[in-house]
DNA sequence: CAAAAGAACGAACGGTCGTGCTATTTTATG
DNA sequence: CATAAAATAGCACGACCGTTCGTTCTTTTG
């Protein structure tokens, strides 16, 4: 009756469930150890019917990649947009992040993914790179936004700091992946304080709004 | 007329050689991307001769991960054992581990193999976690040197630290193959001073030797 | 030199890989 | 309901996977 069978479409819906799937099979053997047969029996679909929506494997894999991106900003980045520019914000995605890596202990497919695909070339490493560069970018304008606050030393270098933050993200991943989480949250955060603590602005000059 | 062939004998000796260009693959795809056809393609012999070294590829596996531990060590911490007990060795093991992340950028055997395996479970999963708390023990140590000498604060916690240091590496790892060594090493040198400077003990007492 | 031992080879096995092609089934449209 | 279109299944392909086996070549030993 309906001209549009669904607001999605079944093709998009299967394609999301096929993600879905993709997306926690790649947790585990990363994307590079993602394969269509394993995946398709996963989703409970036949390996060609499943092949058509994508059309080759590196677009599986790309596809999947930004789906990996979504979740991530989702679950990190938009939720901290919703608190005020600054030292808050910092804390905030941080916090997130953090949670993030609760979830996905051993194995976040973009952390697996950089390490996958920082050797090699081609659509997959562009991907990776760009996707790795662009973050790193915005945690340097989240940090810029706490500088300009006031709420840390005005001599901090914003690369540096989203360096600094990011190298804890990645131990946590690492550290909860071999040795538990709950461990390794207490070191990144313990971690993270110390950090904003040597960033401390110095006593007496505030330039906040 | 010797009985003795060589010291090593032929079969060490082509099986260090097969480790070799093992290493060297492994770092592009991982050990879990490594395989038995084109391994033996790259070193110049068959399947089978090379294959009858090991008895399967998951002693393969086990024997490269082996060998890149040991040229860790080699280079990273045995120069290191030169130094005074102490900030002097910490120093040295963070300078060497930067010389190695610039020699093995995208690409070390041994990160790489944290993350493909630190959710699974089986042999290589336990080696790579022995490893890595091995290794994260003996920073430990030696954190625990430069506390007893009075050149780190004595509220100073081993493993937070060693996990502070342990997470810069892995940055640095992950930077220097996605955006280039120099900026990656830079960034991560500047952290490590910046860690030192905010473990710095408190001026006046020295409990030093 | 002959015999025994060791090392490497070549071929083949059963499986799985990614990828095309052609039916068949399901869904949407007039 | 009939029909066009979209989605999925079935099948086959060449390539490579790890592994096994019997053979051949090289080295050591008596």
């Amino acid at each position: 009756m309906n001209s549009t069978p669904t607001v999605t479409g079944k093709r998009a819906a299967t394609r999301e469930l096929i993600l879905d799937h993709a997306f926690e099979l790649a947790r585990r053997d990363g994307l590079e150890g993602l394969s269509i047969g394993s995946l398709a029996l996963d989703v409970g679909m036949s390996k060609s019917g499943l092949f058509a929506h994508f059309g080759s494997r590196e677009d599986l894999q790309l596809a999947v990649l930004d789906a990996a991106q979504l979740r991530f900003l989702q679950r990190v980045k938009w939720p901290a947009l919703k608190l005020p520019r600054g030292l808050p914000r910092v804390r905030a995605i941080v916090a997130n992040w953090v949670e993030w890596g609760r979830e996905y202990q051993s194995g976040c497919v973009l952390v697996t993914a950089a390490s996958e695909y920082d050797g090699r070339e081609g659509p997959l490493h562009d991907a990776v790179t760009r996707q790795q560069a662009g973050w790193r970018q915005e945690m340097c304008r989240a940090i810029g936004h706490a500088i300009e606050n006031g709420e840390l030393s005005e001599t901090t270098k914003p690369a540096l700091l989203a360096f600094e933050i990011y190298a804890l993200m990645l131990a946590l991943h690492h550290d909860a992946g071999l040795f538990g989480f709950e461990e390794a949250s207490q070191h990144a955060l313990a971690a993270f304080d110390r950090l904003l603590v040597s960033y401390r602005p110095e006593s007496g000059q505030r330039t906040a709004p």
